[in-house]
DNA sequence: AAAACGGGGGC
DNA sequence: GCCCCAGTTTT
């Protein structure tokens, strides 16, 4: 079972990887994983990894070449390959261990930016972090909710506008939809559920077709 | 701000 | 064959 429907939706493989267990460092391990890579990759890579090494201490253990055949046909293999060891040794030696909880701490990480970052605070620690991929940051453009160049800045601006609960199924929500409806240069209007809508309500001008990413 | 990293799948 | 993909890092 690779992805889950759920409202229209989908469940990302890391959803499902933070599913099965929540634990921050498998949440972070797929996550680096799943950079640039479909689901469909993603989930059989992360598990073949985890079926050999699940903790740090077993992941900087093993070769780099190891771990590049491990997670396979992933893209950015070899980089990731590298930046999963590199980060399991810093987060043993800087930080005991544990997977840290803040996005200061996070992105210092190798291979870990910001978003990255916010869903495995998000998913592994269950914190109300936003995380601003492509998707995000173009609808929320789109919708006039924002009016940002870069997704740092939507994701400061969308965590003043959002609600302070349900953050995981809102991330997941907006990205589902950015994946299946509102896609970047031919966007499906005719399915879109917020065109239309009661006033008020978002809409789109289906002025904004680009392709940021 | 733009290019580089990378393999797989859809059409 | 060409375009796209839940980004991050280096120029």
């Amino acid at each position: 079972m690779l992805r889950k429907e759920v409202g229209g939706a989908t469940l990302s493989s890391v959803s499902e990887i933070a599913r099965r267990s929540p634990d921050p460092f498998l949440v972070l391990i797929s996550t680096m994983i799943s950079l640039r890579t479909k689901d469909e990759v993603t989930l059989p890579a992360s598990e073949r990894l985890f079926a050999v090494a699940d903790d740090p201490t077993g992941i900087v253990a093993l070769d780099e070449g190891k771990i590049q055949k491990l997670i396979y046909p992933a893209g950015f293999y070899r980089t990731k390959a590298r930046s999963i060891k590199k980060a399991a040794g810093i987060i043993i030696e800087q930080y005991g261990g544990r997977v840290p909880n803040s996005v200061d701490e996070l992105t210092t990480l190798p291979g870990v930016g910001r978003k990255t970052a916010n869903l495995v605070l998000n998913l592994g620690f269950g914190l109300p972090a936003i995380c601003v991929d492509t998707h995000v940051h173009r609808i929320s453009n789109r919708f006039g909710w924002v009016t940002t160049k870069t997704p740092e800045q939507t994701e400061l601006a969308l965590e003043v506008i959002l609600p302070r609960h349900h953050w995981i199924e809102i991330n997941e929500l907006l990205v589902g939809y950015g994946q299946k409806i509102c896609t970047p240069l031919s966007p499906r209007c005719s399915e879109c559920p917020f065109l239309g809508s009661v006033s008020g309500a978002p809409h789109c001008d289906r002025a904004g077709v680009d392709r940021s990413r």
